[in-house]
DNA sequence: GTCTATAGGCAGATAGAC
DNA sequence: GTCTATCTGCCTATAGAC
């Protein structure tokens, strides 16, 4: 038995490319040479690049939909679950990859329509997700924040979609780790006025 | 005397062709036609894409570097720089436009060396700018945070990088300013322990 | 399912007339 | 400076044999 369906490897190494180089920056020969195919063969698994990029996208968010549940159910507090939801933007960032969703909101102008409206239902599961956690948290006090737990939840998905984009450059992974953390910070505890010992933790 | 010459033009037109579809998402032809000149005419202003692209990033640059001198040139406090420094972004969100380095920092791995090089220090200036003001508001007391204020300036790029970028596919302008005053407000004074009347301002 | 062959279009780029 | 004409190459996609 194959470790992988023809499909599964398609959508593979056509992920990595769009996560490095964009859906405009990547082409079916790409995909073709790197799994050792011919660009006919392609066709018949994925009708066309559209058809193609419709199926990273719904597979990206079942993954990460499945992360974010695993997160979720786990006996954790909200800042480790916060924290581990950082963990999941850290981990693309293997090989100077972008958030496959954050990529295409780049280049969302460009994208087929079955593609965009993909998107807005990545972003919208995160924020959903977020907003949930964010007002578990701060119900318990673990979590001290003002305003409306959906416009944190955007402000942190902002941060950490930014925070691979603008360290993409640096390839410096720690680049990001730092600032995922400073934004985690804020919320966890109150900021002092000025420097000084970090309460608790 | 015309309002702008050739050159200045086609920069305007490759320049939001750029920000709004992507450096790979955009031809000559498209440059062109809008133009209403012919692709050889622009390979006489500029020798390649590649050329171009440096070009654009060089002036865009110039532009945001004049605008951050006069934000730090004005008799304003620390938080108003803050703000007038988001509001430059802001602006770019006309026509659900990216950031220029934004979006070239996506499609950072596809780039001409040169301009690699140019994104990079485009974001560099960004950091030093930031790190200044920084510096300086929490010295005055007018701000307060822990941490280095280059850990911060990063976190507050990248938040604003990713407002756009999120914001985009919703087409939405009041999307990204409500997540950059949430990281304002965050900076301008210590987060109360529970929801309640912000201090001060 | 995978191949060869090829269509048809658009990309970036150049030569040379005006 | 701007044009026409053209080149070469890559792109997505399809037809049809095996």
């Amino acid at each position: 038995m194959p470790t992988s369906s023809t499909s599964d490897r398609i959508l593979d190494t056509a992920e990595r490319l769009v996560q490095m180089r964009g859906f405009n920056g990547f082409s079916y020969a790409d995909v073709a040479e790197e799994l050792e195919i011919t660009k006919a063969s392609l066709h018949y698994h994925f009708r066309g690049k559209a058809e193609l990029g419709k199926a990273l996208i719904e597979r990206y968010g079942e993954r990460f939909t499945a992360s974010l549940d695993a997160i979720y159910a786990a006996p954790t507090g909200s800042v480790a679950k916060l924290r581990a939801y950082a963990d999941l933007y850290a981990g693309v960032m293997d090989d100077e990859r972008m958030c496959l969703c954050g990529m295409l909101a780049a280049e969302y102008r460009t994208l087929p329509d079955d593609m965009q409206h993909a998107v807005i239902e990545f972003f919208d599961a995160n924020e959903a997700w977020l907003d949930r956690v964010l007002r578990e948290g701060r119900k318990s006090g673990e979590l001290a924040f003002a305003g409306s737990p959906r416009e944190v939840a955007r402000a942190l998905i902002s941060a950490l979609e930014g925070a691979l984009l603008t360290s993409r450059p640096y390839s410096d992974p720690k680049r990001f780790r730092a600032t995922a953390r400073e934004m985690i910070k804020r919320l966890a505890s109150p900021t002092p006025k000025t420097a000084g010992p970090a309460p608790g933790r």
